[in-house]
DNA sequence: TCTGCTAGTGAGCAGTTGGTCAACAATTAT
DNA sequence: ATAATTGTTGACCAACTGCTCACTAGCAGA
């Protein structure tokens, strides 16, 4: 870890040339971009970045990764606070489609393609490094609305399946969703959500078609893993 | 809700002398303990306050938590990282039980009460506010072996599943088990890791009674949610 | 080419944090 | 009682962090 203390004056110089030609030659001319694009820049980046260090991850060193002052950080964004709200709206809220509740209410869908279609769909949006892992930081940060926001949305679509479910098994529409009919449905919800813990989170070995995952599993939750002989 | 507007001066001095006494009556008589239980007692409070707070809460506020200066902390763990590192072990390491193997390859059981009786017995030492934190936690923040530890053990108890669900197939034992097998084991599984992540993190309405919930879902995993009829 | 507007920055401030250390005091042995 | 042992602490340090501000420089319009 010592520095030698004898160098010869051309190795001085050319260490020293050697290390100023590793951060002189990007003479980092200065980048001027429309505001609006800086914004999305710095949000996209930020976005990355809480994703891999979590939600007090430096803001220094967010600011060199986007090769920026840190100062220009607070030009656009009032406070670390405002910018992982910013972070939140743009990961969750951004990527909500409507028509997922359409898929699901779909009278003319049986209950198989309608599942399939649906998770497809959702997996499609979310199968994503960046966005479990912020859902997760941000569970766990707690004192959020948006994650609140979420989980009530995606509560939503859950009764709509538990209805579905209950079309499918001809059974009564009207009384009140049991909450051991509400677990049956969060199986199948479960499944895929831990499944992209494991694949972007502990990074253990997944199927990676998804076609053919979403399928299979879906068919499994109606019909069960036991082949029912006879 | 609110408090009362008038109280008498007798009922506000009362107030204040049991103000006080609340935080002047501790001359905070230092406490001398014996070195084994004073490191069992940080670390029980610093896996209660890292699972709150994450890995980077700050060590001085967990020491006053702890009626400790937070120079002790530092006499009994080297760093923080040394302190996280415990916490891992007491959590993840210090709840695995060796039996469970067991009851999943006991020949004896069929697949259904083997399945319930290990459920419940992984949900009665893992359905908690800590440990769930503290697993999130740590495979967010990554670069600890603990959690990959943990990842192989639960592995390995899933992989027993796949082949005692083949068994019950009464399906060729010998063959790899393909990904897509390992998939519906692993509906299982996320099925009950997913519920504590509803029930702990996000606070949301889930079924209470751990007995008939574990035997609704193993019987929902294996025969289906559908009701087969005819 | 020059000028005005404003995107962008370096330097620095106040507060915080992990970690250290000499001194203090609770307990035990004498 | 007294002394030796050692668990415990207050005060401190150096590094870091969110945030600010006076100043710099890229770009559009004249």
């Amino acid at each position: 870890m010592a520095a030698p203390e004898q160098i010869s004056t051309e190795n001085q110089n050319s260490l020293r040339d050697a290390a100023s030609k590793k951060q002189e030659p990007k003479p980092k001319r200065r980048m001027r971009l429309p505001p609006y694009e800086r914004e999305n820049m710095i949000l996209e980046g930020a976005t990355r970045f809480f994703a891999k260090h979590g939600f007090n991850g430096n803001l220094r060193e967010l600011a060199s990764e986007l090769n920026v002052s840190q100062a220009l950080i607070f030009k656009y964004f009032d406070s670390r606070e405002r910018l992982v709200e910013k972070v939140y709206e743009r990961t969750f809220l951004g990527r909500w489609r409507l028509d997922w509740e359409q898929i699901l209410s779909n009278e003319t869908l049986d209950i198989y393609t309608k599942l399939k279609k649906f998770y497809l769909s959702y997996l499609e949006t979310v199968d994503d490094y960046i966005w479990i892992r912020i859902a997760l930081l941000s569970g766990l940060t707690g004192n959020n609305l948006t994650s609140q926001y979420i989980v009530r949305n995606v509560g939503g679509l859950m009764n709509i399946i538990a209805l579905e479910i209950r079309r499918a098994n001809s059974q009564d529409l009207d009384g009140p969703i049991t909450t051991l009919e509400m677990e049956g449905v969060w199986m199948l919800h479960s499944t895929f959500i831990y499944y992209l813990i494991r694949k972007h989170i502990y990074k253990t070995p997944v199927e990676m078609d998804l076609g053919i995952y979403v399928n299979k599993t879906v068919d499994r939750f109606l019909s069960g893993t036991l082949h029912k002989e006879a």
